[in-house]
DNA sequence: GCAAAAAGTTAGAACGAGTATAATTTTAGA
DNA sequence: TCTAAAATTATACTCGTTCTAACTTTTTGC
């Protein structure tokens, strides 16, 4: 089994990353709606690695008539703030989003698709080498690792 | 401008990419045909992190009734097998295909969508912590950074 | 070299993810 | 409270991706 993290998932920093996240689309001049502040709080909660879709139907019981064109906007503009990060899916269901943009490390099953946090300590080296040796303004970054999970180990 | 790695494409490198593309096709299994050698080939030579469509295109030049199923087929063998990478594409092109799957950094450009490779020493000792602290066979990883690429910056 | 099974390709259709659009609604600031 | 402009909505549209049935090709064994 992928050792989880210590930090589990609590209400602190499920309220911190949302209001975060509130005060990035503020500070861009955007308006705060509440089809925004859903998306947010979901995406907040979230450790699923959520498609558009899938933020769209979670959404969708709160705001039954929200429209998919207002949760791809949401999304596009947290995108652009960097707020979240475009992963590949794995599979057929497009793009999904990462939540979690501090530096960590994605592991993604070729087999089930699923994707896995692991959290690394000291990968701030590799944000300083980077910046050795390129003039990119990087300002955020994760590990991208591909194999195959425990479970689909054993079957 | 970004650092380019010393290590420049060459015949040899894209032959040993080309040879190690059909081999792994082999040892799985599936069949050698023409279209996929072009794929293969087209995909060992470019340095662009091509979309579907890209090579759907440069391998109709030779093959002009390639279909487009057939390259989409073709590709999703290769992921499989772990061969090429799929990557965000950062825009509205669907995916992109990382043929360099070797350990290294791509730098997607958030303004222009632009993806830079860049090789870092000393990224071995990545996995190793990653496999120390999971149970998961990770087959090939690499990191992905997101800001602004110097031609953004200046304009 | 031939035959056959099965994989692979094809052309076109289908699907659905993602985007566009015009009308309507809502937010935020004065 | 009013208003300008942003945001949402329902629906249509685009296009990337996958499906399908017929046909072709590869590979293997004889």
């Amino acid at each position: 089994m992928v050792t989880q993290p210590v930090t589990v998932p609590n209400v602190e920093r499920i309220h911190a990353r949302y209001k975060a996240m509130l005060q990035a689309l503020r500070r861009a001049n955007y308006r705060i709606t509440p089809q925004r502040m859903a998306v947010c709080q979901f995406l907040a909660e979230t450790r699923s690695h959520p498609t558009p879709s899938e933020i769209y139907h979670a959404v969708k019981e709160q705001f039954p008539t929200i429209s998919r064109a207002t949760v791809y906007n949401t999304v596009a503009v947290l995108k652009d703030l960097g707020e979240i990060i475009e992963l590949p899916s794995g599979g057929s269901a497009g793009v999904r989003y990462e939540t979690d943009i501090t530096p960590h490390v994605n592991l993604t099953c070729m087999r089930c698709g699923r994707i896995f946090d692991v959290a690394l300590e000291d990968l701030d080296s590799i944000l300083h080498e980077i910046d050795a040796r390129t003039q990119f303004n990087v300002t955020s970054f994760h590990i991208e690792g591909y194999g195959v999970c425990p479970d689909c180990q054993e079957a």
